[in-house]
DNA sequence: ATGTCGGCCATAGGCCGA
């Protein structure tokens, strides 16, 4: 079973490049963040002919997530809970029916978080810091929840996290940043000792592997990147995991978005 | 230091978010 996750950054703008990632990537599952699109506008059929089931929890102009899956998906739920006040649309769950497990998936598009607003050390209450760190508290607690159920599943997408300064290129000019604050940092971790795999990492190690670069200032160009492209697995998943990498190449194509995605094989 | 996109409203370019 091969799950991917892409932050396409907008599915009007991504209309050709993201059908043909998919006819020739061939994932089984495809986590999308950033649809920007809400889901009534979403073009399914494009999806659809190519053997996709299409579950979308989109909002208008912004983040939105969404699931393809060519495998039968049971109980989509829709938001990540613990706050009924939060419209955001940053969280998507199913079950995918393997050939021979089930597989419980999270999309996720974790908030940026800029600009760092703190006040004697502590984010700004109602601040874009704040609603970051309180959203990674709720993610914390969904994944508490979920891991107590000892089955496979994982937790991926677009963390908004660069876990430590070998996931950038220019870790100095991050320091300050809501990406790699030492608050951001400490958050993620508590979550991945919580007994998650992440998944990249238990396979590759050392600097230079990326997942993000930036539209401006010629990042691409100068390999200018940053890891925040994200796969945890739950011990259970992690042990069937097979493969995982991080498809670098589709950053250098015609109208790109500015991630690329990452892909987990697993034997399930 | 800056360099770019995407989407919205609205129909040109400014604003927001990243």
């Amino acid at each position: 079973m091969k799950i991917a996750s892409f932050n396409i950054n907008g599915i009007k703008a991504r209309i050709k490049a993201l059908p043909d990632w998919l006819d020739e990537a061939q994932p089984d599952v495809a986590l999308l963040q950033e649809i920007k699109s809400v889901d009534e506008a979403f073009p399914r059929e494009l999806f659809e002919e190519r053997g996709y089931r299409v579950e979308t929890h989109g909002q208008k102009s912004f983040n939105g997530v969404a699931i393809l899956s060519k495998l039968p998906l049971e109980d989509v739920s829709r938001g990540l809970p613990g706050d009924d006040s939060d419209e955001q649309a940053r969280w998507i769950e199913a079950t995918v029916i393997g050939d021979k497990t089930a597989v419980r998936v999270c999309g996720l598009y974790l908030p940026n978080g800029n600009p760092v607003e703190l006040d004697n050390g502590q984010p700004v209450r109602g601040g874009k810091y704040d609603y970051k760190l309180k959203w990674m508290e709720r993610l914390h607690a969904r994944a508490q929840e979920l891991l107590a159920a000892e089955e496979p599943f994982l937790m991926a997408g677009d963390y908004n996290i660069i876990p430590q300064d070998e996931d950038a290129k220019k870790p100095e000019s991050w320091q300050e940043d809501a990406l790699a604050r030492p608050e951001s940092r400490a958050a993620f971790r508590r979550i991945l000792n919580l007994g998650f795999t992440e998944a990249f990492r238990a396979r590759t190690h050392g600097p230079g592997h990326y997942s993000f670069w930036d539209y401006q200032a010629g990042a691409w160009q100068r390999d200018n990147g940053i890891r925040i492209d994200h796969f945890l697995l739950s011990p259970q998943a992690a042990d069937m995991m097979i493969d995982c990498q991080i498809d670098k190449e589709i950053r250098g194509r015609e109208k790109p978005s500015d991630h690329v995605p990452i892909w987990v094989e697993l034997d399930a």
